[in-house]
RNA sequence: GGACGGGUGGGUGAGUGGCUAAAACCAGCAGACUGUAAAUCUGCCGCUCCUUGCGGGCUACGGAGGUUCGAAUCCUCCCCCGUCCA
């Protein structure tokens, strides 16, 4: 079946470049493909992923759609789970060592993980894989083989370790180990293709030469994806730095995220992030440069695109609604989150915004009632002792900031 | 093992006895302007109390003690990091 599912290479391969920042090497990805296509055998392309974090966001998909596109051209998708090489800590792009997690830590993430990304991969079609099923089993012994195969200065070659002995920062021995152990995964895996983001390139290229020195016929291809930029720009999207979005958010909640992006940002995320072929995205981007086409209109429809991946197309829409009504026109939204007080006489204001989380403490409080950023059922509060009457049963219509509303039911 | 340097608020980092809740920058938050854009401008940016004031109290400069009217700053011990030497 999967002989005459394979379509031809040239399409296949054009299909699978799109977006991508390197193909190391595209000839041989080519010639893979070839062969494939002849003897009827899918590649297999592996994507492994640490669960280091509980959630992931959008920053995580645009080499999991990848791995998907691989799918979707009849290859075998497999998922590789780093749940032994989590407790290592990958160094990649970290100024300093990470603090080990725990196996109970690691196990709640990558449940959380898979969930997760069958929202993008064919749940049906993929391979899921865990390291620890061979890195767990290894002996000492067998580490001490596998370091023999690399040697230290091109371990040092790479950038963050690099950069970290010019600081005079510390590196940990265990550090070294990271990309030797998951390169035994490579090893393990027999990969024909191995998928990444472009700060896992030295990584993935240790992969290839250990794949050789443990006798693979011919190592795998590396195709590596570019990092994308956080929600504010400059840096790239992670949890830490709160630029992101996360898959399983709300569907307003993306929306609006993603709305907040600049106007030069918005192509790499139409290109990386959905499925418009590329001669349409550079289209687009002309019709805007020239005026003929409004790029919040554009922006709109890339929010729309994205959020219609995870939520569906009507819930997407919805979202895009309710954005246009409580921004561009300034209305209150449909269904602002809801929050009980209970009957009890007159109570400050600053006060009840921390009892329903709108401001973290008390100071907070009074600075955004100070500064003007609070609203009741449309009017500003500019007085930081402010009371609200909750002697009887009512509703009011808290705004905090631009984007907070509460609801907040006098029962 | 030895010599030397270092550990400050979310981050970088100044501060070597009171003027320091601690410079500056970054991040963050609010307001203005907008397309909730971005950029820019203004203000804020430990907690808490009230009489909301250039107000009171508390907590904070790796940890524990000490000196002093007063310590991030001085002393003692401990922990951690780096550099060089072996």
């Amino acid at each position: 079946m999967a002989a005459a599912a394979f379509k031809p290479v040239d399409e296949q391969f054009s299909y699978l470049k799109k977006g991508s920042a390197e193909i190391i090497r595209e000839d041989e990805l080519k010639s893979k493909l070839e062969q494939s296509a002849k003897s009827g055998k899918p590649l297999r392309v592996y994507l492994g992923v640490d669960p280091t974090a509980p959630d992931i966001h959008l920053g995580h998909t645009v080499v999991l759609r990848k791995l998907k596109h691989f799918q979707d051209m009849g290859h075998t998708a497999i998922f590789l789970i780093g749940d032994f090489s989590a407790m290592i800590g990958d160094p990649t792009g970290q100024s300093e060592t990470r603090p080990p997690l725990s196996r109970e830590q690691v196990d709640a993430n990558a449940q959380t993980y898979l969930q997760q990304v069958y929202k993008i991969l064919d749940r049906e079609k993929t391979e899921v894989r865990y390291n620890s099923e061979w890195l767990g089993k290894m002996s000492s012994y067998d580490v001490v083989r596998l370091c023999g195969h690399y040697r230290l200065a091109r371990m040092l070659e790479r950038e963050d370790f690099r950069s970290r002995l010019d600081k005079s920062q510390p590196i940990s021995v265990h550090e070294l180990l990271y990309p030797l152990l998951t390169a035994f995964d490579a090893v393990m895996l027999k990969s024909d293709v191995e998928l990444g983001a472009t700060e896992q390139k030295f990584n993935m290229l240790v992969h290839r030469d250990i794949q050789r020195e443990y006798g693979l016929p011919s190592p795998q291809t590396v195709l590596t994806m570019p990092i994308l930029v956080g929600l504010h720009g400059e840096r790239k999207m992670s949890k830490s730095l709160g630029n992101y979005v996360g898959i399983t958010e709300a569907p307003g909640e993306m929306f609006g995220k993603l709305m907040s992006i600049s106007d030069e940002l918005m192509w790499s995320y139409y290109e990386l992030l959905t499925d418009f072929p590329w001669p349409t995205i550079v289209r687009l981007r002309e019709e805007v440069r020239a005026g003929v086409l409004h790029p919040k209109k554009t922006k709109m429809e890339l929010a729309h695109n994205i959020v219609a991946g995870f939520h569906g197309e009507t819930a997407a829409r919805s979202a895009g609604e309710e954005w246009d009504r409580i921004y561009s026109k300034r209305e209150t939204p449909e269904d602002a989150p809801r929050f009980a007080l209970q009957i009890n006489g007159m109570k400050r204001l600053s006060a009840i915004l921390v009892e329903t989380k709108a401001a973290p403490s008390r100071s907070e409080a009074e600075r955004l009632i100070k500064q003007g950023g609070v609203e009741i059922d449309g009017v500003r509060v500019d007085d930081v002792k402010r009371e609200l009457d909750l002697s009887r049963p009512y509703q009011y219509l808290l705004r905090v900031g631009k984007k907070r509303f509460l609801r907040l039911i006098v029962e």
